[in-house]
DNA sequence: GCCAACGTTGGC
DNA sequence: GCCAACGTTGGC
């Protein structure tokens, strides 16, 4: 199958690009949203690339670059009742939720903002722009290069 | 901090 | 199965 692109977002206050720098690889756990978990479980396969979004941030942009490096497996904190995101109708037999695991690729010089994605025709059709709250979301191709690019130009801000 | 968008829950 | 109430996300 030909490499596939996604955009996964978290709050650079929980983990941030930097954080996954300094560990190297991450579990993508804690996502609670149908939608976003059919697109782990189903669809994302090792070596496709992420766009790294910062999300809940001033201003929020994509940060930088990852690629999956675990297929999708059941999400522990599930079944951990001290955990925030326990769900009491997961079993172990029956679990409800999933997570991959992505790979530091590469942090941008300069983010990619928010407002510059909006600004730019050739992103116009991107989820990020109309729908902005799935937190797990298929780009294509052109649109990552489209950052990548923007990123390298030092335009991101 | 506000609030719009939108996903989920639960009564009927 | 509908839909109102409610909760969360996330930009601003």
């Amino acid at each position: 199958m030909a490499r596939q692109y996604w955009l996964m977002k978290s709050e650079p206050y929980v983990y941030s690009i930097d954080d996954l720098e300094r560990d190297g690889t991450t579990h993508w756990d804690g996502v609670r949203n149908y939608a976003a978990r059919n697109l782990m479980r189903d669809r994302m396969r090792i070596g496709d690339r992420v766009l790294y979004y910062h999300s809940n941030a001033r201003p929020p942009g994509v940060a930088g670059i990852a690629e999956v490096c675990r297929e999708s497996y059941p999400d522990f904190t599930q079944f951990d009742e001290s955990n925030k995101y326990f769900d009491p109708k997961a079993t172990e037999e029956t679990p409800r939720w999933f997570m991959v695991d992505i790979r530091f690729i590469e942090k941008f010089a300069a983010e990619v903002s928010l407002p510059r994605i909006r600004a730019t025709p050739e992103l116009a059709k991107m989820v990020l722009v109309n729908r902005s709250r799935l937190s797990v979301q298929p780009v294509t191709e052109a649109e990552y290069e489209h950052i990548v690019a923007m990123a390298k130009e030092g335009v991101g801000g």
